[in-house]
DNA sequence: TTCCTTGCAAACGATTTGCATTGGA
DNA sequence: TCCAATGCAAATCGTTTGCAAGGAA
């Protein structure tokens, strides 16, 4: 079980914030890793076995999340889905099931991406808003839903 | 007080569902029209100076949301935000606050609104997803957080 | 008369927090 | 040694639901 580069990262980022990378939240960012979208504690709870306790699980995921190594969306029956920082997995977009709430990763075509960051900047500065991010969601139904 | 266009139209939607546009929804229905962005059913009960309890607005929002009437947004801590549907308000995107968690609208440029369409599409596709809608949400900071 | 809506109170479920204990650097 | 992390149980908080009374068609 070498360090890889992903959990590497982690760890310098978490400690820059007096955050510990400790085994179980080495558990959770590998699952984390491994999945195609955001999970929510839940269902890392599940994913891991239960070895984590929820209320761990919930700490762990919000100070990873704090120390900006996770970001979180919110989905319904507001349940909090957590995924990895897009500074670890690069930029992209979510295909959100309005049935099962599941939510799966996308990645737009470098000159739509490209497009929709000169959008955002110019609706943005003219609302007088500091925009940090933005996630096309694009909502429907899943294959399983269907 | 006259029966505008709007209430028209959102009583015979509900009146498709067997759904009632009782005195209490279309207050809530008018605090709605009012606003710049979806609102919490807290917001609204605020709004509406506490007039409707909160159960009966949990209810009123969730009935009027199956009928097609309102469409709902989820937001930071677990909040659910209605607003009016988008074939009565016409298509829009949102801004939301990462800070405060108000979410508020804004409408692209036709031209960037019909790539985005085209991408919806190919994408969702591709993918076996059945896309029913899209949402720009754009976070960071309102001017009131800055 | 039939069915929908309303209010209140109780129930729920996701998430948070207090506190004592354990563990890592 | 010192401070963060863990576990469990209790507490929160947004939201839902049961039930009896009120209202519209």
């Amino acid at each position: 079980m070498t360090t890889g580069h992903l959990e590497h990262q982690i760890r310098s980022r978490l400690a820059a914030g007096g955050v510990r990378f400790t085994d179980g939240r080495r558990r959770v960012v590998a699952a984390l890793a491994e999945a195609d979208g955001p999970r929510s504690a839940a269902e890392l709870h599940a994913a891991l076995g239960t070895s984590i306790p929820l209320s761990s699980l919930y700490r762990s995921l919000s100070v990873m999340a704090d120390a900006g190594a996770l970001a979180h969306h919110h989905g319904s029956k507001g349940v909090t889905r957590y995924e990895l920082a897009e500074w670890l997995t690069g930029h992209h977009h979510h295909l959100v099931c309005v049935d099962c709430g599941t939510v799966d990763d996308i990645e737009l075509s470098e000159d739509l991406e490209t497009t929709l960051q000169n959008v955002v900047k110019r609706v943005a500065k003219s609302a007088g808003f500091a925009a940090d991010g933005h996630t096309l969601e694009i909502d429907g139904l899943c294959t399983d839903c269907q």
